[in-house]
DNA sequence: TGTACATCAGTGAACGCGCGTTCACTGATGTAC
DNA sequence: TGTACATCAGTGAACGCGCGTTCACTGATGTAC
């Protein structure tokens, strides 16, 4: 293929964090190899060391994009209307199906969380992933505070409502939250 | 070693799922070979198949037995004292640093969560995951209902204080779910 | 109760496979003049 | 502006390793008589 041009390179780069950034979400990390990865993104994976020190450092990378996308949402959400409203329509797509069953571009905070978890307190994610908790609490609040224990119910809703999809009690727990947050 | 006596064997068994429940809680399903496995309940690999249809059908057994022993001592601590009393030492329980820093014998919700969430619809381990929740949710309702945004709340505060263990906000996310659930 | 033998729990080496990572190579891009 | 050459983004084969699983074997247990 020949050298590409430093533009084309860039893009290269981005493509292959957003890549992860989605099938990591969706599969897990372990279950998405470094090949499996660089083919989505339309490259072979001999090429990934030239832009990544390793896969764990991808990783890190990956949570930290996806933060931000979910940041720049919030936002764009808060921006369009006042913040109760902004709060009660994020509220009603965060518990929806819809975001259940699309874990490719839904919350970090669940699909991040077990593997966040289980690296060393060293580990690169830790930070992005904080940063972004202490983000939706804020916004969450309105008022300057943090309301963690409604990040709490929001994302121990979905993981559950993840893990028992299929069966009838995944609908009934995105309900039972979402009663306990309008109220 | 030679044949080993019918009660020595069903003892060995019980100890491989026993351990099993504990390391796939301490470290994940995927970072605990089955030869880690049954090293660390005193055997050698190869045996392993005379007794499992698989991995996967051990991860299973692991989830039912991690969530039957949490079970029992819910059912115990309802037995000594009254319903507010039992909720409220739980919660407790449930929301402390101790539990944080001790999956593996720690809540079973959270430590599979994300394996059995992507688990395919048929996998074995997603019945015994819907039972344990079902029951956690009747358990802290107390009056034949089902508190699932209760369970939601805890299950999300343990797995976000885990996977931000090491920094302040971890604390902080233990007890504004506690002051909310208390309320 | 004692003996002979079949059973089978556990052993340890081996298998095939996929993974993260490395590396020599290609050839278009970027740059020095 | 044009030319010569150095750079380096991406390729694809190869590496070592650990994993889940299989299997021939050992020898104490269990049982038939």
């Amino acid at each position: 293929m020949g050298r590409v041009s430093q533009a084309q390179a860039r893009e290269n780069r981005r493509r292959v964090v957003d890549t992860a950034a989605r099938l990591f979400r969706e599969r897990g990390v372990q279950q998405v190899s470094v090949a499996d990865l660089m083919a989505e993104a339309g490259l072979t994976h001999g090429g990934f060391y030239k832009r990544f020190a390793s896969k764990e450092a991808l990783v890190t990378e990956a949570v930290g994009q996806a933060f931000a996308v979910r940041a720049a949402e919030l936002d764009e959400l808060a921006a369009r209307e006042d913040h109760a409203s902004a709060r009660r329509d994020f509220v009603e797509a965060y518990l929806s199906p819809e975001h259940r069953d699309n874990p490719g571009t839904g919350c970090p905070a669940v699909a991040f969380g077990a593997d966040v978890a289980r690296e060393d307190a060293g580990g690169g994610a830790r930070e992005p992933y904080a940063d972004g908790i202490e983000r939706y609490a804020r916004w969450l609040a309105g008022d300057g505070g943090e309301d963690l224990a409604a990040v709490s119910t929001l994302v121990g809703a979905l993981m559950l409502a993840r893990a028992t999809s299929g069966t009838p009690l995944s609908d009934r727990i995105l309900t039972a939250a979402k009663e306990s947050l309008e109220r």
